[in-house]
DNA sequence: TCAGTCATGACAACAATGATGTCATGCCGA
DNA sequence: TCGGCATGACATCATTGTTGTCATGACTGA
């Protein structure tokens, strides 16, 4: 059964990221950017390991998307005072406005889907995803 | 909510990957061809463009993992008797016994994960995934 | 205080994979 | 029969996750 969740959300993954991508490449960002972005947006400024941290991905191409958002204005690093040489990364005003535009858009499409499923049942989808994920991510650590 | 969804499920088939694909390195295979390898073991001998369909994925990149697979001698074309060039791809023997056994191994994993949720949840957030998937499918084949 | 260890930024190289384009050829419907 | 389409085969490219390295700052324990 936890398989055929497993089997779904591949493609699902899939599907949403080519929807999201449509959307984002009239501004010109990746889905990786736009993952680093809503993670800034919403978490304020954080240092780059910290961001791989919350979207379980290598500081390395963290650092990557993080240039890019620079390079276009979208964030930029900050002194950190609990740190020398590790910089905040937080969004600019540009930045927070773009997601947050990007955001509307999504919502407003995703409103529009699963219409036949409730509240209620779309609550406990999300909480048996939390525990799978929570379990397949310590599995994963474990190697 | 769909948005909490969607937000799970990245990370969540970032990790399922890897655990994967640690499991399947030992085998020399990569999840793409594991995917492939599904798809021929549980809906019998398909064409590659087939396959695509049933992954979402464009039949050029199947057509890859499809040699890949018939190079390890996992997977063998035979002549499709409804087209002369378009070959139906199946699993040997071997195919289908190390797929049993990656699968087998997958469940046992599985098993243990998720284990406060009833079967009657999992069954919900399979159904509210599966409506999701729907829909976002439809919304990427618009473009 | 000092030495060893770790975290971090910066940079590089690589592999997997999905997207895209092309071309010749077989298939099918008008 | 002819034109459009599907298919295999091949090629190229961008994104992205992984891995390794190195210098430097931070931290910990003796």
């Amino acid at each position: 059964m936890l398989y055929d969740v497993l089997r779904h959300v591949r493609p699902l993954v899939l599907n949403s990221a080519r929807v999201v991508e449509t959307s984002l490449r009239f501004d010109d960002l990746t889905v990786g950017m736009r993952a680093v972005l809503e993670v800034l947006a919403e978490q304020g400024p954080l240092t780059v390991p910290v961001i791989g941290d919350r979207l379980d991905l290598a500081r390395q191409g963290i650092q990557r998307h993080v240039n890019d958002l620079i390079d276009r204005g979208l964030a930029e690093s900050r002194p950190n005072p609990a740190h020398r040489r590790s910089v905040l990364i937080s969004t600019t005003p540009a930045g927070a406005a773009l997601f947050a535009r990007i955001r509307a858009g999504e919502l407003a499409r995703l409103g529009t889907m699963a219409a036949e499923c409730g509240i209620e049942e779309i609550t406990t989808a999300l909480r048996v995803l939390a525990a799978l994920h929570r379990d397949i991510r310590e599995e994963a650590g474990r190697s």
